[in-house]
DNA sequence: CACCAGGCAGACGTTGAAAATATGGATGTC
DNA sequence: GACATCCATATTTTCAACGTCTGCCTGGTG
């Protein structure tokens, strides 16, 4: 059986003449005559029966055109749709996020700016952190992540750096630095923390972004004492905000827990914190090469926005729509 | 496009070779070749990627291989209902169960009662995961399906909760728990089971029955432990005997591995496991509406029959006639 | 009753597409 | 670097779908 007898048959039903389900199928009569004849041999069962005025369907092929007719409409679904999910309008991707990347402003912006480019497209959205989220990219679970600095570097997986973002200072508010700076505003040297103890975020087996922040100290001429290590930066802020010692965060952070800590600029500082985006190289799912320019081309604007003299907080866009 | 290049793309697909493909099907290499190519021109799409071993799924493709199984399914289903409505009889349905849910006494007498009340219509019976049955019954292969807990919910696709069944526990017979509650038949506290490992099923997608049995734990104030996490019901019940751990399952269950496991019902538990009518909405086939509407009549006669002082295990009725 | 019109089926030659054969090119393996 | 594996291309062959012609059946009409 091919889709041609199910084309001719449906004609035919249609008509409810095979001459005239010829001329519409542009053949001649004969050879459709044929291919239903075929048709039904092949069933083993009478389509139609032949009356003085045409043909009319039988009950079974009543039955059978009720089935072909779904048929031909998922055939031509399943078309359409093969072609739709290879240029990326339909299909599903997972991405995935640390916790402290979904903290910055570009990653909901990315997230709804994907959602209204491809609504076809169902995103899975996660959150881990860097070295399971590069894990379950190279892995192929997911097929972008964001996270800060990579832990681990598994092979067929690009790391592609999307921007640096300075590194604030977090103090308690009852902090005298915190006190001094608000009323005069001004930024603090790195040097006036010698005294102080630190809070890191410990990353095993990557130094990251607080091995800078090490060197930066011992570039001005001490080394921080570190009071506690900590596995998140939420946590991080926690226990500033709960007076145990002082720490840096990414931009992006300042908001937390705004009421028990004061986020300040650092004098003269190139600390700075990277958001880096994990792909495969070998990606093929054209969603995932979509969402991944998409994010390349964001972080790329986003450096402009950056650029300009009065940066503010970004507003996070409105909340972005789950699909079914 | 001819079913012709449905049924090659779906060999290359499984084989994952064009050669080997060939082979299978009878023909030489070459002219797969073609048709191949051929279909990938029609969709404007590229099905597989040619790698050094064969050939792999496209993302597109694996979709498209997804929606053809069907359709040839479908093919195969059409041909041989009109030819068996030719043969006399009335209509015909398809309906699946999932194993669990087969495993209910409600299963085999719903069939016969069915097939005593329309012995002309043929029907065709499959058994699956909920999933994959949720999925036919939405696109139409099945005209029923019965299972356990849903696991999503596709539009147009109705869900009618059957009855609930209290879960048991199940436990190895040489557990001292079990032989405590043979001297004494008496009922087992879930307090008392804090220390035990336990074996659940895991639903992905889908907490089902198995997250109120957790918040069930967590109220008796204890988080159960869990020692290993299967797919299907059976085996949990073969782990239990083995000895790695406990389980609690639908009461219909008791009966498997009798020798080797003991099924004891929980004290004040209102644990329970559904059993759940799925079928489309707009359903519109006569034998179809009988069957669903007959499932819904016995349901309702069988949450009477259980609310019966003396429940003792429902005899299985006599055993189905299976028809080609 | 003869005649005609409409419509399906069979016979037979024609043609186009699918299959077979032969071969080339790319890639991975020993 | 020789070899094996596997897909793609080129060319010929084959077979089935198609077109043409014709016969037969049915129902309507003078």
């Amino acid at each position: 059986m091919e889709l041609r007898h199910l084309r001719y048959f449906m004609a035919v039903a249609d008509a409810g003449s095979m001459t005239r389900a010829a001329e519409q199928l542009g053949i001649q009569q004969p050879p459709l005559s044929q291919q239903i004849k075929a048709l039904e041999g092949e069933l083993k069962t009478q389509l139609f029966k032949r009356v003085a005025r045409g043909v009319e369907l039988t009950i079974a092929g009543a039955a059978f055109r009720y089935d072909v007719q779904t048929i031909l409409r998922q055939v031509e679904l399943a078309a359409s749709r093969a072609a739709s999910i290879a240029v990326g309008v339909e299909g599903s991707i997972a991405v995935g996020f640390s916790t402290s990347a979904a903290a910055h402003a570009l990653v909901p912006r990315l997230i709804h700016a994907f959602r209204d480019a491809h609504p076809g497209v169902s995103l899975d959205v996660r959150e881990s952190n860097a070295a399971e989220l590069s894990d379950w990219v190279a892995k192929g679970t997911l097929q972008a992540a964001i996270f800060r600095a990579p832990v681990s570097r598994p092979t067929g997986v690009a790391f592609y750096s999307l921007l640096q973002e300075p590194m604030l200072l977090v103090l308690p508010v009852r902090h005298p630095l915190a006190a001094a700076r608000k009323s005069a505003a001004t930024t603090i040297s790195l040097r006036a923390l010698r005294d102080e103890g630190f809070i890191l975020v410990r990353r095993p087996g990557a130094p990251g972004m607080y091995a800078d922040f090490i060197s930066a100290c011992r570039e001005q001429g001490f080394t921080p004492r570190i009071v506690a290590e900590v596995d998140r930066m939420l946590t991080n802020i926690c226990l500033v905000a709960a007076g145990f010692g002082i720490s840096v965060v990414p931009t992006s952070m300042r908001g937390f827990h705004a009421e028990s800590v004061a986020y300040c600029p650092l004098r003269n500082s190139h600390l700075a914190a990277p958001m880096t985006l994990a792909y495969r190289e070998q990606e093929t799912n054209p969603a995932a090469i979509h969402f991944i320019a998409l994010g390349k081309t964001l972080a790329k604007a986003w450096g402009k926005r950056a650029e300009l003299p009065s940066r503010r907080t970004t507003k996070s866009l409105s909340s972005p729509r789950r699909r079914a």
